[in-house]
DNA sequence: CCCGATTAGATCGTGTGCAATCTAATAGCA
DNA sequence: TGCTATTAGATTGCACACGATCTAATCGGG
C-alpha cells in the first residue's frame, strides 16, 4: 500500500537509534539511582556539584548541563528538599542562586562512586570503543548545537 | 577541596554525553518539525504508521519505540487531535486500539521526506560515519536493553 | 545620579517518559 | 460452561525538558 520512502524508515534514522539508547542508558542508570535516592538528571547536578570548586550558580550549572533554569529551579528544590543540596542568594548579587552539595550531598559521592562502572559492565563495549563513542557523541553534539 | 574522582567527571561519561546529543538532536529536529506541526516523538510515531501495512495496535507501535501506553496514549491522542491518525477500538477485540494514519496524516509523509537531510546536514559527519555511529547506538542499546 | 537595557532565576503551560494501578475484555482450563 | 488468569489500554502521579513570560536586581550611558 504504502511507497517506501528509504530515508522515512525508523531503522534509518541516526536520530532514533540516538533516542532510543539515550532513554535504554538512563533506564539502566534507574535501579543503580534509586539506591541512592536520585534521579537521573539529579545525578548529573551532582556530579558538576561534586567537581566543581564550591558553590556555583543556577546558570553555571545549566551552561555545563544545557539545561535552563525552567527545568533546574524545580530539579534543584526536589534536591534540596532530600537534604543533598542548599540553595542561597548571592549576597553579592542578590539575582543570583548559589547552589552547593551539602554534607549528605558529599556523602553520596563515595557510594556514587561505583555506579560508573556497575553501568559500564552493561554497555557491551571494550573501554576503548566506549571512549570513541563518547567522543564522537560529543562531536556530534557540538555539531547540532552550533547549527 | 575536593578530591577528584576521575570516573565520576561529567566529561568522562558516556551517559552524559549520549544524553546530551540526544536532547541536542531533538532540539535540532524541532523547527524542522514546528512547519509540520509535531513534536519529535510524535513525528516518530508517523514514521512508523507510515512504514505499516494498515492500522497498528497501541502495543505494536510502542513495541517499535520502546515507548508504553502511559507515554503513548495521550501522544496519540493528540495527534488524533491534529487530525493525523484514528484511534478504532479492534472490533475483533474490543481491548485493542488500532491506530491509523488519516488522509492529512499521509499527506504529512510528502513534506516529512525532506526532513532527514536536512537534519543530517547539521550532524558534521559523512554518510559512513553516520551509518557507524547508527549501528554502534543501536547495539548500545539492545546491550542496555538485555541487562 | 537616573533611567533604560540587560541579566538571573522563577513561573507557567505543554508535552513527554515511566512506574503503578485500574478496568474491561479475552483466553484457557477444570 | 464457569471461573481465574492474562492481556490491552487508560489513568494517575511524579519528574523532567523547554519555550515564553515575569520579576527583581544590576549595569551603563548620559
Amino acid at each position: 500500500m504504502n511507497p517506501r520512502i528509504p530515508q522515512l524508515e525508523l531503522d534509518n534514522q541516526l536520530c532514533f537509534a540516538l533516542y532510543n539508547a539515550s532513554r535504554a542508558m538512563t533506564r539502566a542508570y534507574g535501579p543503580l539511582l534509586a539506591d541512592l535516592g536520585l534521579t537521573y538528571p539529579q545525578y548529573l547536578a551532582l556530579l558538576v556539584l561534586w567537581e566543581s570548586d564550591g558553590p556555583i550558580t543556577v546558570g553555571a550549572l545549566g551552561d555545563r548541563l544545557h539545561l535552563d533554569s525552567g527545568t533546574l529551579t524545580p530539579l534543584l528544590k526536589r534536591l534540596a528538599q532530600l537534604g543533598f543540596v542548599q540553595r542561597d542568594r548571592d549576597p553579592a548579587d542578590e539575582r543570583r542562586v548559589l547552589i552547593s552539595a551539602t554534607k549528605a550531598g558529599e556523602d553520596l559521592r563515595g557510594p556514587a562512586a561505583d555506579i560508573p562502572a556497575k553501568a559500564f559492565a552493561c554497555f557491551g563495549l571494550e573501554p576503548e570503543q566506549a571512549q570513541a563513542l563518547k567522543d564522537q557523541l560529543a562531536s556530534l553534539a557540538e555539531s547540532l548545537q552550533a547549527a
